[in-house]
DNA sequence: TTGTACTCAGAACTAACGTTCTAGTCAAAT
DNA sequence: ATTTGACTAGAACGTTAGTTCTGAGTACAA
């Protein structure tokens, strides 16, 4: 089935009303912003649109449109994503592993909940320097730290030095009364200092860089 | 401001109602649900929940009503989470940066758009092997690659190669009418193969590790 | 007690809104 | 020329739904 422009331009309306409202438009409405003086007119469109899959009505139930599926993928075309396929694994030694020609949509990433997790009080860093290259953290990056105010040895923690007023990134290690610090680059030195001088402002969970 | 127990019971049948119908529910039908048999007891609770910052409402609108993102704190807890605050930078090499106190929400890190963009075709792939140790990629990481045939020199691809139905992950060098994929790794050689036995499957925009 | 603030109930009022009916236009098919 | 199907217009109707008014119960402080 074909939409005609009035169609068109309905659906659209609609979308762009509840994106504004969170709640959809009356008949009226929609035919104010259509240019239809006509309720009737627009009651009629909306039930091609429903022919055509695109909608769902309530009928008796004011404001009640909702869009489906199909009609969402073209808004998904606009703007919004929720999750990201994850196709399989990629050879980065020796090549070994073939490409997936089938998408599996059950393994997908939902960026949001699989990176972070569930985690309660979780933020974001923007790294600032290279004492962390040797695990792969690059200035730039954006790390992702789980608030948390204790760690376990090898933790890869924000760390504020009191006595300095400082916060830096560097692997956590507890050593009798003291904190050592240490960078994943041999250009640095790692920094000890009394433990109660440390303040641990969260663990690193995981680490994004965009390339390109 | 505290929340009644009704209040509270209608802020969470409202939540429950929109995620079911995608349209708010009238006074009426709140009502019937938190078992008020007056629609202005409704409404004067809905003007509570007003007061409390936690909904708005559009007067003389029917279902006119909509969360506000206080309330939708509360939902995040219960479940979803869409933003991630970015709190500010981190010094990972000498520790300069100051840990800010405040919270700027303005600065969300929106996992789903801002990591992946606004690209058409995205998906993942799981590295396996050090091939690209020194573009600090390890084996384990999630590459997000925007699907496309073609790449730029320097551009960090997944390549097929059709002769070997491999699929490896490498720096991508166009060379004449030969492709150089250059692994970031002294232990490995890179791979020169005609052009016409290379294609591209998509070129990583964002890498991501999980820690901890 | 008295007064005030807060909450609740019921009913009535009015505006909002979906539905339906009649009728008209226009192009394509018969 | 007539018919048919797709679409549009306007108006009227009746239900839906937000608003408002009256009245009352409760808790707490002066």
């Amino acid at each position: 089935m074909n939409l005609s422009e009035r169609q068109q331009k309905i659906l659209d309306f609609i979308r762009q009303y509840i994106e504004e409202h969170d709640y959809p438009p009356t008949i009226r409405e929609i035919g104010q912003a259509v240019k239809i003086s006509s309720t009737s007119v627009v009651n009629y469109n909306l039930d091609k649109l429903v022919e055509a899959g695109l909608l769902e009505r309530t009928s008796d139930v004011s404001r009640g449109l909702r869009l489906r599926d199909g009609a969402r993928v073209l808004e998904a075309a606009a703007g919004r994503r929720r999750g990201i396929p994850i196709l399989g694994h990629i050879a980065a030694g020796q090549p070994i592993t073939v490409f997936p020609e089938s998408v599996d949509t059950a393994d997908v990433l939902d960026l949001a909940t699989d990176v972070v997790g569930r985690a309660e009080e979780v933020y974001a860093l923007r790294v600032q320097g290279d004492s962390m290259i040797d695990a792969l953290v690059d200035s730039g990056d954006l790390v992702i730290l789980n608030y948390q105010k204790t760690a376990n040895n090898g933790d890869m923690v924000a760390a504020w030095l009191t006595d300095r007023e400082e916060t830096t990134l560097k692997y956590f290690f507890l050593e009798g009364d003291r904190v050592r610090l240490q960078p994943a680059n041999p250009n640095y030195e790692p920094i000890i200092v009394p433990a109660d001088q440390v303040e641990i402002q969260g663990k690193v969970i995981a680490i994004i860089r965009r390339v390109g």
